[in-house]
DNA sequence: TCTGGGGTCCTAGGACCC
DNA sequence: TCTGGGGTCCTAGGACCC
C-alpha cells in the first residue's frame, strides 16, 4: 500500500500562490461599490462573451465563455449586470496588486495579471500570507484567495481548495501527509495545473483519474510517453520542487495584436484601413517595450463559426529589425492581394517575432531616420495625453468612428487611469 | 549493394495557461 | 446579427554543416 509522503526530504521553503478573486469583476466593484453582492460579469472585446463572473453570476448558471447574445434575454438573468472589459483599469490594478505583493517578500514572481507566487518564511508562513492578503485588500480594494504548499503545483491545489470552501487561505504545509493525500484523492486530475483535456484523456487510459493517482505514478514513464513538462507536474504533486519561484522572466519572444472586428469587412479599401490601424497599434506596443521586430506576420480571416472559413496570411521580414510604424503599416498590406472580394472577414491580426532590443542592430536602412522614430514617440505621447483618437498615421484614418471599431457599449469609467474620469467618493 | 554520425539552427505544430 | 486576446514551453523534423 502506497502512502502519500510528500517531499521525502521535505526541506524546501513554503511558497504561496496568491490570486485575486474574479479579478475583472472585483475591479468593477471597486469602481462601483453598488455592484457588490450582485451578479456581475465582464465581457470580452466586442462585448462577445463572458470572460469573468462573480460568484453570484456563476450561481445563476452563467459559465465563462458563454456568448453575451445568448445570455442577454434570458428571464432568469434579468438582474445580471454585464460590463465591457476595461483593460486600462485592469492593467492599472494589476500593477498595484503586484507592487503590493512585492512589499511583503523578496521572492515574488508575477505569474499572470491576477496571480503571484510568493516565497514565505519557514516559521508560520500562514501569518505572512495573512498580512499580505490584508495589505492587498487595504491598498487596492481587491479580495484574494491564497494557497500555501512546498511546490508551485501543490500551492495551486491549495488555492483551488481555498476557493472551493470559501476560505481566504489554505496552508497545506500545516496539514498531515494523510490529509493532503485525501485532498489529492478527491481532486480530479483535470484540475491539476498543467493538465488539460488531452492529457486528461491520455492519463485516463493509464488509470490515472485523480491528483493522487498522478502523484503516485512513475514520472519517468510519463516523461517518455509525453514530455518533461508532465514529469515535472507529477514530481511537484509528490512534493518535489521542480519549478523555482522568482526566476527572472525570459525575454519576450513574440508580440501579438489581434482583434475581432465589430462588423464584417469585405472590401480591400476598408481592410487596408483596418490593417493600418492594427499595425500602428502593434508598433506602439513594440516601442512601449523598447523592442524591434525582424518578422511581421499579418493575417485576416472570416468567422470561425462558419464552415467556409477564409484565412490568409503574409509575412514580411525586416533587416535590420525595426519598430518604425510606417514600415509596419505599409508592410501589413502584403496580405491584401489574397483577400477574396465580397467575403465577410471579421478578424485580423499582427504577430511580431524575432524581437530584439531597440537599436541593437546598427542602422543601415536609409529610409528609417531617427527623426521618423522621434515622430512616432511624439505621437505616442500625444495619444497618451489626449486619447487614442487624437492623432494617428495617415492610412489609419482619423475621421469618425468606423463601422468595424470594437464594440464596448457597457464600459465603466476609467476611474483610476484618466484624470477626466476620476472616481467620485461620497 | 553500399551510401556516417553528430551537431546546430530554425520552424511548425501541439498542448497548456490565464 | 452577435461567439476573446493574449502568451509559454516542448518536440519533431528539415536544412545545413563538418
Amino acid at each position: 500500500m502506497t502512502r502519500y509522503n510528500w517531499g521525502t526530504a521535505n526541506t524546501s521553503p513554503p511558497l504561496a500562490l496568491v490570486d485575486v478573486r474574479s479579478m475583472f469583476v472585483s475591479v468593477e466593484r471597486v469602481l462601483d461599490p453598488a455592484l457588490r453582492e450582485r451578479a456581475v460579469i465582464v465581457l470580452s472585446n466586442n462585448d462577445g462573451c463572458a470572460v469573468a463572473g462573480s460568484d453570484e453570476a456563476k450561481a445563476l448558471g452563467v459559465q465563462m465563455g458563454d456568448p453575451w447574445f445568448q445570455l442577454r434575454d434570458k428571464p432568469h438573468l434579468a438582474d445580471l449586470v454585464a460590463k465591457s472589459s476595461n483593460y486600462e483599469e485592469y492593467g492599472a490594478f494589476s500593477s498595484r496588486f503586484h507592487e503590493t505583493v512585492a512589499t511583503i517578500s523578496a521572492t515574488t514572481e508575477t505569474y499572470s495579471v491576477d496571480e503571484a507566487f510568493v516565497g514565505l518564511p519557514r516559521a508560520d508562513p500562514a501569518a505572512t500570507a495573512d498580512t499580505l492578503q490584508a495589505r492587498v485588500r487595504q491598498w487596492t480594494g481587491l479580495p484574494t484567495a491564497a494557497g500555501i504548499g512546498p511546490t508551485k503545483t501543490l500551492a495551486k491545489v491549495a488555492q483551488r481548495h481555498a476557493k472551493a470552501i470559501g476560505q481566504p487561505l489554505v496552508d497545506l504545509t500545516a496539514w498531515s501527509p494523510h490529509d493532503v493525500g485525501d485532498l489529492l484523492a478527491t481532486t480530479p486530475v483535470s484540475e491539476v495545473w498543467g493538465i488539460g483535456p488531452r492529457l486528461t484523456a491520455g492519463l485516463a487510459g493509464l488509470g490515472i483519474h485523480t491528483a493522487a493517482d498522478l502523484a503516485f505514478a512513475d514520472a519517468g514513464v510519463l516523461r517518455r510517453r509525453w514530455s518533461v513538462v508532465l514529469e515535472r507536474t507529477t514530481r511537484e504533486l509528490a512534493g518535489v520542487p521542480c519549478m523555482p519561484v522568482g526566476f527572472t522572466p525570459k525575454d519576450r519572444q513574440q508580440l501579438m495584436y489581434s482583434r475581432m472586428l465589430g462588423a464584417t469587412v469585405s472590401t480591400s479599401a476598408e481592410m487596408r484601413s483596418v490593417l493600418a490601424q492594427y499595425a500602428a497599434a502593434a508598433a506602439r506596443r513594440l516601442r512601449a517595450h523598447g523592442l524591434d521586430t525582424a518578422l511581421m506576420q499579418v493575417w485576416i480571416s472570416s468567422s470561425r463559426f462558419r464552415d467556409d472559413i477564409a484565412h490568409h496570411s503574409a509575412a514580411v521580414a525586416f533587416d535590420p529589425p525595426t519598430s518604425d510604424p510606417l514600415r509596419l503599416i505599409t508592410s501589413a498590406r502584403a496580405v491584401l492581394p489574397k483577400m477574396r472580394q465580397g467575403w465577410p472577414y471579421n478578424r485580423a491580426g499582427i504577430l511580431l517575432t524575432g524581437l530584439s532590443p531597440a537599436g541593437a542592430t546598427p542602422q543601415l536602412w536609409p529610409g528609417e531616420t531617427p527623426s521618423r522614430l522621434r515622430l512616432a514617440a511624439a505621437l505616442d505621447e500625444l495619444a497618451g495625453r489626449y486619447g487614442r483618437g487624437a492623432v494617428g498615421w495617415g492610412p489609419t484614418g482619423l475621421r469618425d468612428r468606423r463601422r468595424w471599431d470594437m464594440r464596448r457599449e457597457r464600459l465603466s469609467p476609467a476611474g483610476t487611469t484618466s484624470w477626466t474620469q476620476l472616481l467620485t467618493v461620497r
